[in-house]
DNA sequence: TATTGTTATACTCTATAACTATA
DNA sequence: TATAGTTATAGAGTATAACAATA
């Protein structure tokens, strides 16, 4: 799979002793662990959700990669059956997947017989996704496994310090979301 | 450029009165920007990671494009310039980027007079990697841009929060990285 | 004319396999 | 035999432009 790059970090000695000092360093946070100095991207909140999206996402394919569930196709079915009838641009925009993309993703997903696409009554354009009742039975199945599988990813931080980050990264997301619909 | 996708929110009124409930709202988040129900996601920290990365690199992308420089280049930069004389392979562990895309990025780099490349002395299988002058006038000009970006970009977060959630996200991310390299 | 979804397509990023040169 | 870097290539994921149907 992918094992020959992050899977085997050779720990060399250029720079090992330098511990990292932060201003940030509220958690008891240990020392690096590769053998980098990376202490001036450690300010940079885009280097750190970028390594972590990677990690994360990396583990999510390997536990439910063989179920054809991709944490994008995941999270667009959870998002339907929580809005029945969502239009697939208001999808979209939710989840930052553009028309054609998403066109693509419920291509798959209605393949999958886990949604269907219905014509709008109101707006003959549009098009409403539901799930099937297979896509029902998928997320009842999935989602506690991918809540167990997120606590274990979350293993490094306390129970408080995961509510703590759960509610920092919604308000930033938020906060985001509302400048990018402000501007253009 | 890209104002089609997220540029345009629709605020969809299919449950737009519907406030999101969550465990973690600690620190005064606000009701859902966009129109649809996404409290399930809410309690996922992989969710806002991606939409999260998916904005600032959006945000990065417009305020750097033009220079040439995307978010990976930058912290490859940063990181030679911390790492003089790093082998090519252990940036690459480092960073989680695999050996034939570091080779097309150091490429890339070197091609801008950024860096350059050395055959190691004690290893003549191993590329050493160096700023240039040019790479280093580079990241002079370009840190302090880069740091003030990140400031507009946590606006939303206060500054105690911002702190508190660097620190948070590099324990969690060292936390990651350790596990990775346990077991393959 | 503007918008929704679709199609076709291109571009970027990332992943795999095979090759070289060293060790 | 194993490793570092390279090359070629394939695969996701994501981007733009043009089109048909509808408003």
């Amino acid at each position: 799979m992918a094992k020959s790059g992050a899977g085997q970090i050779r720990y060399t000695t250029y720079r090992k002793s330098r511990q990292r000092k932060r201003a940030a360093d509220v958690a008891g946070r240990t020392a690096a662990p590769a053998g980098l100095n990376l202490a001036a991207l450690d300010g940079l909140a885009g280097f750190f959700v970028r390594m972590i999206q990677l990690r994360m996402f990396q583990r999510f394919h390997a536990r439910f990669g063989k179920t054809g569930l991709n944490p994008g196709a995941f999270c667009a079915l959870v998002a339907i059956a929580a809005n029945p009838g969502v239009r697939a641009g208001a999808l979209g925009d939710a989840l930052l997947i553009k028309r054609p993309n998403m066109t693509k993703l419920a291509d798959s997903l209605e393949r999958q017989g886990l949604i269907r696409r219905l014509p709008s009554d109101l707006d003959r354009r549009s098009v409403e996704l539901r799930l099937t009742e297979a896509g029902r039975a998928r997320v009842a199945a999935t989602m506690p496994q991918v809540l167990a599988y997120e606590e274990a990813t979350l293993a490094p931080l306390s129970l408080h310090e995961r509510r703590i980050l759960l509610g920092l990264l919604g308000k930033l997301n938020d906060g985001l979301a509302a400048r990018t619909a402000g501007d253009g």
